[in-house]
DNA sequence: AGACGTTTTTTGTATAGATAAAATGATTGT
DNA sequence: ACAATCATTTTATCTATACAAAAAACGTCT
């Protein structure tokens, strides 16, 4: 395209109609048909642009109602969770891996309920410690199902961080994630260089697979110095 | 669609294709004629579903070399941040509001550079506090500007809040978060009915319009009750 | 070997025409 | 007044065909 595809300048003509006003919230807009004409291009163009632009929440369409701009309400926000390895060499950091703990242990009753079994059935838990430039950046704490992957019993995540291995090996089709604040305690404090009482960022993530539950981790980070930040926007 | 449009049924049977292993990360996929001819369909029809798999990150397609299973990495997750009446409502908890603060303010530096104007311009700064079934929810923290949205001098927050206000009377094109974690202290302490040294989630956020920066705001939770959760997974 | 066009393949988009599905609004029957 | 039925409008998708753009592959010349 040498400037712009003109699906892409109707969606921007129309989009600007809607962010500058003179198409408001619950407005119908013109259909198809007459849109096309207007452009002076087939009808499958314009439709293209409506389809997208309803797709990202800026129209609402409706078989024989209409097209109509769609009254703002909340938007859903995207965060990136990269890799921490990715994350930390992305900021120019020297990245550094430990692993604390490795043993096949019963699970413990929230961890149990986190992967759908029963409390004490074995799995394999991994601590492990990730540094940016020798500072301790975050410490994970990870129970990996070995009923739906049996591979990571022969692992030794020595070399290779859990996370790694699980995105390169076993990819996940659904995930939830949980963020809140606590306060450093005991071991916690201790492994990322904090005193109790200081603040830490938690991020609690389940992952899944067509044959099961596959892990369920716990990322602490020392609180204020470490953010979350939006890639992008969406909906 | 009495049952699946083609370009999904295409779709989810590419999709099973790269979930079940048989085309692996890296590998090449016949082109979009041979899919067509193998589908008995046009070009047009496999198209749709390959260039959804690609936005989606399932797939990576390059003009001329063609389409490859896309290499599992970090994908986004989206988290929803609703209004917060919504979101307390959701939760079945009476939701009330109370308004702290309203005043015309000189930008204190952090919001001067976070709303990229010079420190001391004039702003409207709001103090609000939200609460689900009288307990403290939320405190917000806000500061608009009064030169993208001179309209906000005129209303009272008393009875509607910035934020639905704002969302329905001044919608935003593009915005930036943050989360971390922090210490409760001082007012904000008081106000969220905590002691000195609890745990907060601080979220900040700041807006902008076609015409300049809208709004900075900061939502403390107390930090152990409250969990962001995820609606979605993209990417 | 290496630099530089040229060819060719593959995806990206546009078009016109056709048919399907959904939902509204009107009509009909009770 | 109400319910069921039907026609009509509007979006949704598919097809076949055409051309454009990008990038890899090839070949030529130095």
């Amino acid at each position: 395209m040498r400037e712009l595809a003109p699906y892409l300048r109707i969606k921007e003509d129309l989009l600007d109609r809607v962010r500058s006003g003179t198409w408001k919230p619950g407005d119908l807009i013109p259909g198809e048909q007459r849109l096309a004409e207007q452009f002076g291009c087939a009808r499958a163009t314009v439709h293209r642009a409506l389809r997208e632009l309803a797709e990202e929440g800026v129209l609402e369409r409706r078989r024989k109602a209409g097209t109509r701009v769609a009254r703002p309400t909340s938007r859903s926000v995207a965060f990136d969770i990269p890799l921490v390895e990715d994350e930390i060499r992305a900021t120019g950091a020297r990245y550094h891996y430990e692993l604390l703990e490795r043993e096949i242990a019963p699970l413990p009753p929230a961890e149990a309920a986190s992967l759908e079994r029963a409390t004490g059935t074995p799995a394999l838990h991994l601590r492990c410690l990730h540094f940016a430039d020798r500072r301790p950046y975050q410490l994970e704490d990870r129970w990996i199902d070995i009923d739906t992957v049996p591979e990571a019993v022969d692992v030794d995540f020595a070399a290779e961080g859990a996370n790694g291995w699980l995105v390169h090996n076993v990819p996940w089709t659904d995930a939830e994630h949980s963020i809140h604040a606590d306060l450093a305690a005991g071991e916690i404090a201790r492994s990322l260089n904090l005193t109790d009482g200081d603040p830490v960022l938690v991020v609690e993530r389940r992952t899944w697979n067509d044959k099961g539950p596959v892990t369920t981790v716990r990322f602490h980070h020392p609180g204020r110095s470490h953010r979350l930040r939006t890639a992008f926007v969406a909906r």
